[in-house]
DNA sequence: GCTGTGACTGGGT
DNA sequence: CACCCAGCCACAG
């Protein structure tokens, strides 16, 4: 059998899972930063490819991670981006726009608040 | 196996 | 200030 074990994901896929998983509760993140502390750089496309696909318990944390100006680009994964924001404001975050939330406010950089990757 | 597209970003025009 | 282009990697057609 191939590579069959759908549950496996590349090592990168696996490093944005956990740092979603520890988004703390009132902040966001966003798909550069995560890129770039999982050490892809430039890779956030691959960050919101792997996020489209992640499991449930990472769909838990996923409406805190957002694009660098804070807007709620994948909004419609969840059927609407007024669900996404629905979710963020619970958490009392503030929103600069309709579907844009406050970074300057609440924005949570994984390379700054968690400790270097290192295995 | 090449092409297009995407929950992105940064820089240029 | 708004639009465009190039870079990144993975997956669908």
């Amino acid at each position: 059998m191939s590579q069959t074990n759908e549950k496996e994901r590349s090592p990168f896929v696996n490093r944005v899972f956990a740092v979603v998983r520890q988004i703390p509760f009132g902040r966001v993140t966003t798909y550069g930063r995560i890129a770039h502390y999982v050490g892809a750089g430039r890779s956030a496309r691959m960050v919101g490819y792997a996020l489209r696909n992640c499991p449930d318990d990472v769909s838990e944390n996923a409406h805190r991670v957002v694009n660098r100006i804070g807007v709620l680009t994948g909004g419609w994964s969840w059927g609407h981006p007024a669900i996404m924001r629905g979710l963020l404001e619970d958490e009392g975050v503030t929103f600069i726009d309709e579907y844009q939330v406050d970074l300057e406010r609440h924005l949570w950089d994984p390379n700054d608040e968690l400790p270097p990757l290192d295995e």
